[in-house]
DNA sequence: TTTATAATTTGAATTTAATTCTGTTTTTGA
DNA sequence: TCAAAAACAGAATTAAATTCAAATTATAAA
């Protein structure tokens, strides 16, 4: 009964995630040096780190003043949770572009969604034109942030 | 006075930015394919890109669960804001290796932080152990996340 | 507008890395 | 203990990254 989800990482796996973490481009024969493997080995240990779903995605950090996403804020939605439309809230909110996150959480407040865009007005606007579309949304309260001092989804990876 | 932080980016760097944050593992010869260009050129305007710090980092999406970091949760910080002894708070706190994010954020609450643990009591660990360390902090307020519907960083790249 | 200069791009050549594959070793479970 | 499966190493092969000279294109000064 071994099952893909079930995620057996040992010692070298950790080593392996947390130089990949730091470096997605990294060689196979890099890793393997730090491991103490040979290349291919290490190629498939990743293989079967992907096909676990353990590796998510190999992606780039892009710097958002590049791009001139200039604003990012966190929007509190208070919402009708009846029986059956709990995830049309969420599900619809997911869909934006501009939202990075979507988070169902304990409290008064039913969702945090992490957002963003170029300035205020885009901001407003994308409120306007899919928030109202979507029903069951009580109220929402906006935060907005003025400066961030550190942005990484970087885990913290045991090594054992 | 041409200065590397004017970013300056045409239609190309923009797709080339689209396909890396999607996989920053794609081949030269694959972008270069998209974009009409050899890959010797792609190279180059990549390493550009690099140079200029519109690539920040390249970095790998490791599931969560795998790594058994099961909480997830958001702090709110308030704190005394007197003159200087602004930055000590959050350059503290972005330390902890588990905190992902640091957000100086307009209103009541001077700071948000996201966080990412093993579990509650790790969580109240850490803030037992490196916020009491702390001055300034007046309180803290915590929010749980129960579920996440979408986290990601990605940002929107208009394609000109 | 012309022209010199710098920047960008190409494509071939080279270097480096990824991938495949076979034979071994190690692990696992009956 | 032993057979089957999994993991690994190392050589061979394939593919990609990188370099570089030459050509093209863009830039700016006259």
């Amino acid at each position: 009964m071994i099952n893909e989800n079930e995620f057996v990482l040992d010692k070298i796996d950790l080593q392996i995630l947390n130089l990949m973490q730091e470096n997605s481009r990294i060689s196979n024969a890099d890793i393997a040096r730090e491991v103490g493997m040979a290349p291919s080995g290490v190629l498939e240990r990743v293989k079967k780190l992907e096909q676990k779903k353990v590796i998510q995605q190999y992606t780039t950090r892009i710097n958002p003043v590049a791009l001139q996403q200039k604003l990012l804020a966190f929007i509190f939605i208070k919402a009708n949770v009846g029986p059956g439309c709990d995830n049309l809230v969420t599900d619809e909110i997911a869909k934006i572009p501009e939202v990075q996150e979507v988070h169902h959480v304990a409290g008064d407040d039913c969702y945090l969604v992490k957002i963003r865009t170029y300035d205020s007005a885009s901001l407003m606007n994308i409120m306007r034109t899919h928030f109202s579309q979507i029903p069951n949304i009580q109220s929402t309260r906006t935060t907005i942030v003025l400066e961030t001092v550190k942005e990484q989804q970087q885990l913290v990876i045991p090594i054992k």
